[in-house]
DNA sequence: TTGCATTTCAAACGTTTGTATGAAACTATC
DNA sequence: GATAGTTTCATACAAACGTTTGAAATGCAA
């Protein structure tokens, strides 16, 4: 069995510095230099960078896919096969909010990278994305249960926007903040879920709610 | 007086190719073949790659902030000084969509390169941004005019969220074709317009409205 | 220990990148 | 038409990139 210590160690620093830089000003060079290993190392373990990169996206996006369809099984349970629109919408936004924003010492460098790859698209991913369409359906169909007398034009709208406000919210949080002097508080992870899964309902019911996690479900 | 056509050709071929294809992999030897000029040309005439980037982006940035302005302004005069908020962010969102989506041939390259200023993010143009914020505040104003009632922090977001869908949708309009199976027609500008507005408002305002032109204005 | 396979390492390779150079071509003024 | 200023051009340059190489080091079974 091969020992497999430098090729975590580099999955881990790659990681890391895409999700803090973005791909394009990251090389190998920055890479193993964080990874403490040897500039060959990336190419004997990986075969190269582009295939060290699909490796991280696709680990990253099947976790994110489970942890979404979790939370989304949850949600289903809790409303016995009928969930609450808002809270499948929470099970597909949350994740990535929840790993994006918040104070600094607790954002996950998994959700940071996966926002980096919808930033930029390098090449060497684009070529995999496509499973995710697959992903989307599951949310479509719950949505579909969740409200049987909309058509699904507005269910794919309605979800289109919902990814749209929270993927602009991590992505341009400063923007948000600088505009607003402070004033619009993204770190309050609990409530930018509760404003983006809010709209998103309003766009798709047309009724207003608070977006926010009922209290029952909210205690456990 | 310099004859300035080379850097003309400069100009638009870098444009041209920036939109297609991204900063990523555009070098300047794409851009001079493209507009057959030398390729000592873009250093002699733009001084680097990087103050030609900044140049094409300081001018469609003015650009694109002088339309929404007078769309802007159109629709406070239409409502004696007090717009409607549906208004207001169709002059916010419009100009972006209508240069992006639509018919092929109709589409803006201009508009298509901000849209690539908006993902990419190269250092040489996130220098420059920082007026970007100047120029939305105008809109929160005309926002505060149209809704006296809401509190800043609802507007900020409001505007966020309208931005938000608005960019995602020209981005990435080919996941939600995909999605839908061609159902969400992207190609309907002046849908995707009345969508975005109508969610955006309803996120302003918690009313249900359309979102589309009213008659009397959109005969003009 | 010996022998073999795996892993590491320093060094180099071939491209490609943006930029610099200096001569040639052009333009306009006198 | 000679001169000065501007623009073009072929070419070169240094740096940075991902990748390759072959030898050294390491791990492990016999």
């Amino acid at each position: 069995m091969p020992s497999d210590q430098t090729r975590t160690a580099i999955l881990a620093a790659a990681e890391r510095l895409y999700a803090e830089r973005g791909f394009g000003d990251v090389t190998l060079r920055d890479i193993v230099a964080e990874a403490n290993v040897n500039l060959a190392a990336v190419n004997y373990h990986f075969g190269s960078k582009d295939e060290l990169i699909a490796e991280l996206f696709v680990t990253r996006s099947l976790a994110l896919n489970k942890e979404r369809l979790r939370e989304l099984r949850e949600a289903e349970e809790a409303g016995a096969g009928r969930a609450d629109i808002a809270a499948v919408l929470r099970a597909l936004v949350g994740p990535t909010l929840r790993g994006c924003l918040g104070p600094e010492n607790q954002r996950s460098t998994p959700a940071r990278f996966m926002i980096r790859v919808s930033i930029e698209s390098v090449p060497a991913i684009r070529r995999i994305r496509n499973r995710e369409i697959d992903h989307l359906r599951k949310f479509i169909a719950a949505m579909r249960r969740s409200l049987p007398d909309r058509g699904d034009v507005e269910l794919y709208w309605g979800l289109h926007f919902a990814l749209a406000m929270a993927q602009q919210t991590v992505r341009d949080s400063e923007r948000l903040a600088k505009l607003s002097e402070g004033r619009c508080d993204v770190d309050d992870v609990d409530d930018v879920i509760a404003r983006v899964v809010g709209v998103a309902v309003m766009a798709l019911t047309g009724a207003k709610t608070d977006g926010r996690v009922p209290e029952k479900l909210a205690a456990r």
